[in-house]
DNA sequence: GTCGTCGTAACACTAATTGTTACGACGCTC
DNA sequence: GAGCGTCGTAACAATTAGTGTTACGACGAC
């Protein structure tokens, strides 16, 4: 499907973050987090200015900036994520409208239609079962 | 997420295929079905080749050759043809390896990777539930 | 032997994702 | 108010997947 890694990214700088915080510091900064991700800062700030647009978390500037929660871990879901990062469905459509005149291209679009938002309904209900604090609680149970 | 439209044009071409055959034809070609849902024939032919793979079709060659179904559309669901085109995770980790000294960059992985996993076993499930034959209902009872 | 269709390679085009550099904006500290 | 570190964001390159297109050999019915 050309899977992207928004989410598993996103998840990674809100456990980083959460986790940071309670070991008693403010903020996190974008360098930390995209040293911990292995990637780079200013595609941690792309993803975390999706999530403060979600109200998932706050960013301050100036020196000693950075990044916070804005909620508990607790209350955050995937799902909550999910929507901040990833807008368009799942499955796509034809890219040209199909031929009205054929039978079956008339009624493909709205039959696959209402079958697919069966299915991505069922997967947001299954995101939305998954806390970021039960993903923090996975990541550090992790044998090392 | 950069969704594509595979499953889709597959479960037209198959529906395509079983409302003709029903119609008393023995074989449709890929520029009949390439017409409906307009693109071009070769895509279809690759498309078709994979669902002849997992064995839900047969091509013939030669004069008046072209494609027929191998089961009933009643034997095949959405996550016969999902998994006949579709063969990557929906969700991708980390393009490169998270900081390993990091407990945070440590356990992403395998935590993320075992949520995704029960995510997807209720992906295939919902896929499972809708056979073709729904399709091809929900296909002939659009409005017109 | 002819002809229509499949099977498949090759290539172009588009779009999304990711990585990178650059630089102004901001606000704390001195 | 000057300096400094960090955000916010634009711009661009590199890579990749998906799709469309042309071309042509292989096959088999007639």
């Amino acid at each position: 499907m050309s899977a992207n890694s928004r989410l598993t990214i996103a998840a990674h700088a809100l456990a980083w973050i959460g986790l940071y915080q309670r070991q008693g510091h403010e903020v996190a900064t974008s360098e930390q987090i995209a040293t911990s991700a292995n990637t780079n800062p200013v595609v941690i700030r792309r993803l975390l200015g999706e999530l403060r647009r979600a109200g998932l978390v706050e960013s301050r500037r100036g020196v000693g900036a950075g990044w916070s929660l804005a909620r508990e871990l607790e209350s955050m879901t995937l799902l909550d994520v999910y929507e901040a990062v990833e807008p368009g469905p799942l499955f796509a459509m034809h890219r040209t409208t199909p031929d009205q005149g054929c039978v079956v291209g008339h009624g493909i679009q709205p039959a696959m239609q209402s079958i697919y938002e069966g299915i991505e309904e069922t997967l947001r209900r299954e995101l939305a079962r998954v806390t970021l604090e039960n993903v923090l609680r996975d990541v550090l149970a992790a044998p090392r």
